[in-house]
DNA sequence: TTTATAATTCGTTAATTGGCGAATTATAGG
DNA sequence: CCTATAATTCGCCAATTAACGAATTATAAA
């Protein structure tokens, strides 16, 4: 129960919903979150810590860097259809839509001007 | 957006979905549901109210008892899909098979004696 | 019509959660 | 080694939420 929970508990809320929904493009870079969801990187953070304890997210560390993805193949089936559902249910959402047109500019934008921007 | 976020939010809460896992045995009184999870009529109201608004919920009057069902089959796709995750992932957990021999004792008591116990 | 009662709504309180900035950690590069 | 920096953790505050009891609503029965 305590595991279904920490993910209903990571779903109820529309950020991170919205973070789920960028990675089913790919994997992202914890900068390119920040700048897409245009919130404090220690907020980011938290979601995507949130999101990660709940199994929803899988990270790599690549230097500097810390990429999230959706999980594996191999992740726990009620894991997957969690993730099925929120695509299915999202997909269409006007606000998903822009993102998805944002997450293309952010793509092409130099990891290196993102982190610079939460600086300045 | 909103409304599947006002699903994920009625989702992220032990008790609501102890309750969707009861009406899957079929449609339950809402003393019954009072006596099932041991909270006060006002608190099991609530949560009924957050179930019913974010559509996981169906509900019939008879009388003065008030009957919930799960939603039919001509709700929305996503509904359907949200329900039959939540049975899938829980169907298993020990809170929930001992809520189903509960309710098997639930169900035959009379609802004047359960309406009765939260009273006196 | 009056009374009893199943359920809901309302008002309050305690606990949880989302947000931020400051401090900390860990890695790359000078 | 020392500095810069990507990300996280921590401490705080505001907003949300779960819980309760009291008051209200609506229906059945006396």
């Amino acid at each position: 129960m305590k595991s279904f929970l920490s993910i209903t508990k990571a779903m109820a809320d529309e950020n991170r919903l919205r973070i789920l929904m960028f990675l089913a493009h790919g994997e992202l870079c914890v900068c390119q979150i920040i700048e897409m969801l245009g919130l404090a990187p220690s907020t980011v953070s938290k979601h995507l810590s949130i999101l990660h304890q709940a199994g929803l997210v899988e990270s790599r560390k690549n230097g500097r860097w810390i990429y999230y993805r959706l999980p594996s193949q191999d992740a726990p089936e009620y894991v997957k259809k969690t993730i099925s559902l929120i695509n299915f249910a999202l997909r269409d959402e006007d606000q998903i839509l822009r993102d998805s047109e944002h997450l293309v500019a952010v793509c092409q934008t130099d990891k290196e001007k993102l982190c610079d921007r939460y600086k300045n």
